[in-house]
RNA sequence: UGCCCGAUAGUAUAAUGGUAGUACGACUGUUUUUGGUGCAGUUUGUCUAGGUUCGAAUCCUGGUCGGGCAACCA
């Protein structure tokens, strides 16, 4: 029937499992972000990963915050994350917290410490890190090493009880400081920390670090496929000491190469220092790439689901083309925005012949790729106009299709004109072009007969409304900001955001509705702003149409 | 210089020992009342040197290049 897609080298993983009949054919999967910032593109990818893979397989996904820094985290990312996942279509299905298991964490630490396989590290950050060696020397015990069981067990309960100050003490797990692998050289199962947690609140005063919360939880919930970024392979083989320590559910570990893309940082630190530093106007500034940014740029669910489909999951690291996101907005805008005309740098037309005082109601289909055109609205015409201001050449070029002196167009939904003649002020500039139209052109009646190749949008300058437009380029001059030398933030793209605080828009754009796409015709996708007040539409433009012209005129 | 990943067109991603394909980009033509869309087509690739094999992108060995690992971050 369907064409045979292929699979992914997770997915085929998870066809092996089943097909051996590994944990019974279940498919239970989690996302896990830290709440200590809002999601981006590159989360986008892993949700989708995560919960499609599942769902693929009939199985289920679990959200679980992975939330063991509470110096870091907080309510409100927790919040933004749950709405961002929703609004890219996804269903968890249990909403966890790692701090739910901080008793069972409590508890399995004690049990290391009783197998003899953790202990009390009295020792400073700096001597333990001296003590680890080097990727070419082995590490040295320290004295803490050969703490008794029952001391480490005393000392680990007076760390938990709030007696030691933060630094002094921490939790080791005892591998081998010899291991080639620097992760399994004794690492740090848990650290002091007198914070207020946003969901335990003072209850704890010690915290489990990442690899000593992470597979645990997976392992609690019976995960069945931990997937995550490639930054984690080294963690695998601790991830696995730990689970075979402690005879808990096998959850496995596989990792993916994580979503770079060119033009942007990716990582939450950098994001949090543009949103700090007032780089930008926050965490959903359209510029940004998180999912937030890009919603209120107007990007669509579809379009950001259809993006994480075709950059498809490897291992290989990856810098993807911004173009291919951009590609695929478009793609789903094409199909469901409806038309629109604004004109953002407005150059007044007159047509001469056409009475003046006289309006016109003229007809629009709301989309031309759907069937009927998606409804119709009315679009006012008259003998004033506003037009694009580089719709028009005093002397144009040879395959210039617009406006010039004895040059015709047609006006998109309306009548062809002739360019007779234009006005200029004193230092040159057009202020004003003179044209006729002919009667029996108009769109859908014409009997002219006449062929032009041009057309142009409009809006009729009587009935005209008004808009802020706000337009967006690249947040950075460079492909790779995070790879140039110096800081990151030199590179922003001084230019990337530009406002035009009064374009002329047709009237019906006042009824525009937050989070649905328009195409402004001929200039690009745009939807409506949160900021907008009543009467006071602002667009933001989504991205651009594809411009052939554009290039075609930048070659001369 | 210890350990671990990885290397297929500009960018991604398939081919699971048997014709190197797909998408985006770029380019050309065509359609079009959006220089948009659609349609048709062109272009460019298996890091390298050996080996195994009738046959290698795929398996083996060496090399080269890129990335990661020594946070009381996740």
């Amino acid at each position: 029937m369907s064409e045979e897609k292929s699979l992914n080298f997770l997915e085929e993983i998870i066809e092996d499992d089943i097909r051996n009949g590994k944990n019974n054919g279940r498919v239970l999967t989690r996302f896990p972000p830290e709440p200590n910032g809002y999601l981006h593109i590159g989360h986008a990818k892993s949700i989708c990963l995560n919960f499609g893979i599942a769902a693929k397989y009939n199985g289920k996904t679990n959200l679980r915050f992975d939330d063991t820094n509470p110096t870091t985290e907080d309510v409100e990312y927790v919040e933004s994350i749950k709405k961002d996942i929703q609004w890219l279509g996804f269903k968890w299905d249990k909403e966890l917290y790692s701090s739910d298991y901080f008793e069972q964490l409590y508890d399995f630490a004690v049990q290391l410490i009783k197998q003899g396989l953790a202990y009390v590290e009295d020792s400073t950050a700096e001597e333990i890190a001296t003590a680890k060696g080097s990727p070419t020397e082995p590490g040295t015990p320290t004295p803490s090493r050969s703490r008794s069981i029952d001391e480490n067990l005393l000392l680990f309960g007076e760390m938990k009880e709030g007696k030691h100050p933060e630094g002094a003490l921490v939790l080791r797990a005892k591998v081998d400081l010899a291991s080639p692998i620097m992760h399994l050289r004794d690492p740090l199962m848990y650290r002091i920390k007198h914070a207020q947690h946003h969901r335990t609140g003072n209850q704890w005063c010690i915290y489990p670090m990442y690899d000593f919360a992470h597979g645990q939880s997976d392992s609690i919930e019976e995960i069945t496929h931990s997937i995550c970024t490639l930054e984690f392979v080294p963690h695998r083989p601790l991830y696995e000491w730990f689970i075979q320590k402690l005879s808990i559910f096998p959850s496995k570990q596989y990792e993916f190469a994580r979503l770079n893309m060119n033009y942007t940082v990716m990582s939450k630190r950098k994001l949090l220092q543009l949103v700090n530093e007032k780089y930008v106007s926050g965490w959903d500034d359209p510029r940004m790439p998180t999912i937030s940014g890009l919603r209120r740029r107007g990007y669509t669910p579809l379009s950001i689901r259809n993006f994480s489909e075709r950059i498809g999951i490897a291992r290989r690291e990856n810098l993807i083309d911004l173009s291919l996101l951009e590609f695929c907005i478009r793609e789903d805008l094409n199909k469901s925005a409806w038309r629109r005309m604004v004109v953002l740098d407005p150059l007044k037309l007159i047509i001469n012949n056409y009475p003046a005082g006289k309006t016109e109601l003229m007809e629009g289909e709301n989309n031309p790729e759907l069937e009927d055109g998606d409804g119709f609205r009315q679009i006012p015409f008259s003998s004033e106009l506003w037009i694009e201001r580089d719709d028009f050449m005093e002397e144009p070029s040879k395959k210039y299709f617009r406006l010039g002196p004895g040059l015709m167009v047609r006006l998109k939904h309306a009548y062809i004109i002739r360019c007779d003649s234009f006005l200029k002020d004193e230092s040159g500039n057009v202020t004003e072009i003179h044209c006729t139209y002919i009667p029996e052109s108009r769109s859908g009646t014409d009997t002219s007969g006449i062929n032009v190749k041009g057309t142009i949008h409009w809006v009729c300058a009587i009935a005209a409304e008004t808009a802020e437009i706000r337009l967006y380029d690249r947040l950075f001059k460079v492909e790779d900001p995070s790879n140039e030398a110096g800081d990151f933030k030199e590179y922003i793209n001084p230019n990337s955001l530009t406002v035009i605080n009064k374009a002329f828009i047709e009237p019906d754009l006042m009824n525009a509705e937050l989070e649905k796409g328009y195409q402004f015709i001929r200039k690009g996708y745009f939807s409506l702003d949160s900021d907008s007040t009543p009467g006071k539409p602002i667009f933001n433009r989504t991205v651009t149409l594809k411009d052939a012209w554009a290039k075609e005129s930048q070659k001369s």
